[in-house]
RNA sequence: GGGCGUGUAGCUCAAUGGUAGAGCAGUGGCCUUUUAAGCCAUUGGUUCAGGGUUCGAGCCCCUGCACGCUCACCA
């Protein structure tokens, strides 16, 4: 039982909640009169007393204590709800001995209480509720980490805050009721998907949803989860992306299409990859991959914009700024003048990995031509691009569903946006031909059958909706994680995932 | 998976191989009407777990677990 492992503290807590019952005094009460959040009552009162208006600004507000005083006669509180804090102030003329003593003896920090009564200013200039009544609302057994803020010339300073990441992300509702720039992080995160939303419907895009449980993986170059549907006896996929299924949209008709939602990769974790994260893919029919340039750059820029109120961001010790327009580099030409090598001249894996050699670059002399320049543009582009810039055209043997750039066999109209030197969107004019794709997939599987982990299954029904015509289409897919974490300045993944995985463990 | 690091009270952190501590919170007291992380007193520890070395281990060694950073794979 959950009280069997209770401290001495939380015993005490226990008590005075049982005591109260037995008292008649209900700790966990169904319902409250909160008329306000703390925010809005402030405003009132502060409006109210800008006119001059001698009439009461009355209010029941609600919240978690975060701050008790008493005082004999009188007790100071703070109370914290989603908006913020207001301080509550108890007065033995307004409530009686008894009931003031009631106060003090029932209400800990952490409970939730509501209080009613009405605004004033104190003489130190503190907005504060003067309560008339107060009740519980839900007592709270165990006590949350202490954090006493003390305020110092109007800042905040805290008082042993809550750091410990592991605590943090097991118990993140600990986190959230202790940590305001927590709450702050998905506040903007939930704005964000919010504002990228309104923005693709407001260009007549359609949200859908499309299979989470695939038979058939795609649309990256992932290892999978593995599941079993029972009755079926059939293993499923848990979806590595969204692009199969919505360029099929495509070939419906649907011409703009999006979905935000859960891919999930079997792979290693780091600052930047989570098993599971959120995706934003779109496509659009008529539209090519510079047309999705210039949309990426309106969305991420106005997005900033509407959630932040700016488009400069800071980030890893960096300035930011999301204006458009972005700087565009063809990878070709990054690569020329960094490295003093033009991939277009070399346009064998052999030939390629002759001059890296000569050149006395690293680089693993067994891997195709395209791998061979991707890794190229990690050491030496990808680092650089600290401000908004999209790198393009890419080669053909890494990017089996784009199209190819007309006139150069080996390139594809591809880009992938870079901010702070990590990726945040992948979009390319989509390979529309149904036969040149199936000898895409074809060469995938040889690629992979040549040892790679990865195994590439090839979707015949995909090819079968190709064949009825896809018209030409760009799209594409933005990491909604990584894109909360430039908004947020965070340097690490999970601090913009609410529960992050972490390893099971037996100690709770 | 590899390397490096961390794990001490509810939280944040101390402690040459020699009596485990502080602040906050908790408990008790002070409180006489707009303040105070107030003041006084006080409770609280399987030092992550299990072995080992030692007269003696929070500290040294081994194993395991968890977390962090980092490398690899990937977005």
């Amino acid at each position: 039982m959950l009280q069997d492992d209770f401290s001495e503290l939380e015993n005490i807590r226990l008590e005075k909640m049982l005591r109260m019952r037995a008292e008649g005094i209900e700790p966990y009460p169904t319902s409250t009169k909160r008329n306000a959040s703390t925010a809005e009552a402030v405003r009132a009162f502060e409006t109210a007393e800008a006119a001059n208006s001698s009439e009461e600004v009355k209010a029941v507000l609600a919240g978690r204590l975060r701050a008790i005083r008493n005082m004999g006669k009188l007790s100071f509180a703070h109370i914290e709800d989603r908006d913020g804090k207001v301080q509550l102030l108890f007065r033995v003329d307004e409530l009686g001995e008894e009931l003031l003593q009631t106060f003090a003896r029932d209400f800990d920090l952490g409970d939730f209480i509501e209080a009613q009564g009405t605004m004033f200013r104190t003489r130190r200039g503190e907005v504060t509720l003067l309560v008339k009544s107060f009740r519980m609302l839900a007592k709270a057994l165990l006590q949350l980490p202490a954090d006493k803020d003390e305020v110092v010339d109007g800042k905040t300073i805290r008082h042993a805050a809550l750091t410990d990441p592991e605590t943090r992300f097991r118990q993140r509702y600990v986190d959230l009721a202790v940590n305001p720039e927590t709450r702050e992080v998905f506040r903007i995160r939930t704005a964000a998907v919010s504002a990228l939303r309104s923005f693709l419907d407001g260009m007549g895009f359609m949200e859908v949803e499309t299979p989470i449980l695939q038979p058939i993986y795609g649309g990256a170059a992932a290892r999978p989860f593995v599941t079993h549907h029972n009755e079926l006896d059939q293993d499923l996929y848990l979806r590595i992306s969204f692009e199969l299924y919505l360029k099929r949209l495509i070939v419906g008709g649907l011409e703009r299409v999006y979905e935000i939602g859960r891919d999930f990769r079997n792979e290693g974790v780091s600052y930047k990859h989570n098993p599971e994260f959120t995706q934003l893919e779109f496509y659009m029919a008529y539209a090519d991959y510079r047309d999705i340039m210039e949309i990426t750059e309106q969305m991420v820029s106005s997005v900033a914009q509407k959630v932040l109120g700016t488009q400069i961001i800071h980030f890893d010790g960096h300035e930011i700024n999301l204006a458009p327009p972005w700087k565009r580099l063809e990878i070709r030409q990054g690569l020329l003048d960094q490295t003093g090598i033009d991939i277009s001249q070399h346009k064998t894996a052999a030939e390629l990995s002759a001059v890296l050699r000569e050149k006395g670059i690293q680089h693993n002399p067994n891997a195709p031509r395209g791998k061979m320049i991707g890794d190229m543009m990690e050491q030496f582009l990808e680092p650089l691009l600290i401000q908004p810039t999209f790198l393009y055209d890419y080669p053909r043997d890494i990017s089996p569903l784009a199209k190819n750039k007309p006139g150069d066999p080996q390139t594809v109209e591809r880009f992938e946006g870079f901010v702070a030197g990590m990726e945040l969107c992948n979009a390319f004019t989509e390979l529309n031909d149904p036969l040149e794709q199936e000898k895409r997939f074809l060469e995938l599987g040889r690629a992979y059958a040549e040892g790679d982990e990865e195994r590439h299954p090839m979707d015949e029904d995909y090819l079968r909706a190709l064949a009825y015509g896809m018209p030409p289409t760009g799209g594409f897919g933005m990491g909604i994680d990584r894109f909360a974490m430039l908004l947020t300045g965070h340097h690490n993944i999970r601090e913009v995932i609410l529960f992050p995985p972490l390893r099971d463990t037996n100690q709770g």
